[in-house]
DNA sequence: TAGTTTTCTGAAAATCGTTTTCAATATCGC
DNA sequence: GCGATATTGAAAACGATTTTCAGAAAACTA
């Protein structure tokens, strides 16, 4: 099951409508896999479609990360930033804090280390989030 | 050197000034071990200093994070979180999504592969951020 | 399909946490 | 103590996010 058909099962689901503006966020957000905030998938979608509001685009990105085709993550600049999850593996982030550059990873040893750290707590985990600040080879190489 | 005195040598190296709005709010803030949020340490202070202003806790949060005896954080919950830093050791979060109760860890297994899936992309990692969301032993038993 | 009900949309306003402004006050170096 | 400079507290400004509301669109009903 692809994440339109998600989408559209957890619209009929909740007796949601599935309307144009939806369909068109969905397709546009799929397409790219870069991490978005609100504004800038806003903005892209206002060149061929200035008729969308960005509400509307805030409030389907949040439909996103409720049915499970988003992950709403925050990389401390202040804004909020949605990513399609495209199967179910779970990756984790590089960010380089000199130019934006954002890195996926997956480390399964990490994983299961957590997993540890859990259970020695006695806690049920339901996600993580692991994020590595620092420069980027492109940047060290700069100076920056 | 402790903390106190990291931060009057950060003051005056800064040209900044010794007030007794910032000992208070220093004081009261190593007191305690939970992770503050501007909010919560400003109710705190105002019960015995009803005068120090939201500003100046803000204001002074921010400058324990400056000059490095605090950390802030964001657990996601919109609110940014100031916990003191104790020594040189770092540690991470578990966070219980049900009740708020965060739990400290420190899993040095996680950090060397973090150190080594930073190299693998060529990253100089300067710091990074784990956090671990579920339910903890009382709410999972609380049927949460 | 037309009519009815419900949800959705977009623009603007409201909200929330955070940050800045500004006049009055306090600290520091002399 | 004096003068220069930083700090304070209240209020206003700010930016991201969320809500409001009236008109538009989708889904349901017969």
């Amino acid at each position: 099951m692809d994440q339109i058909q998600v989408f559209n099962n957890y619209l009929s689901r909740k007796g949601l409508k599935t309307t144009s503006q939806r369909m068109i966020i969905l397709e546009t957000f799929l397409e790219s896999d870069s991490h978005y905030s609100t504004e800038e998938l806003y903005l892209k979608l206002r060149v061929e479609y200035p008729k969308i509001g960005y509400a509307t685009v805030h409030r389907t990105l949040k439909l996103f990360a409720e049915c499970g085709i988003a992950a709403e993550r925050n990389f401390g600049d202040g804004q909020a930033r949605f990513e399609p999850i495209h199967g179910e593996d779970h990756h984790d982030h590089l960010v380089c804090t000199e130019c934006g550059l954002i890195i996926e990873f997956e480390e399964p040893q990490i994983e299961a280390l957590q997993e540890a750290v859990a259970a020695a707590h006695n806690f049920t985990i339901a996600n993580h989030r692991l994020e590595l600040y620092g420069c980027c080879a492109t940047c060290v190489a700069a100076g920056n």
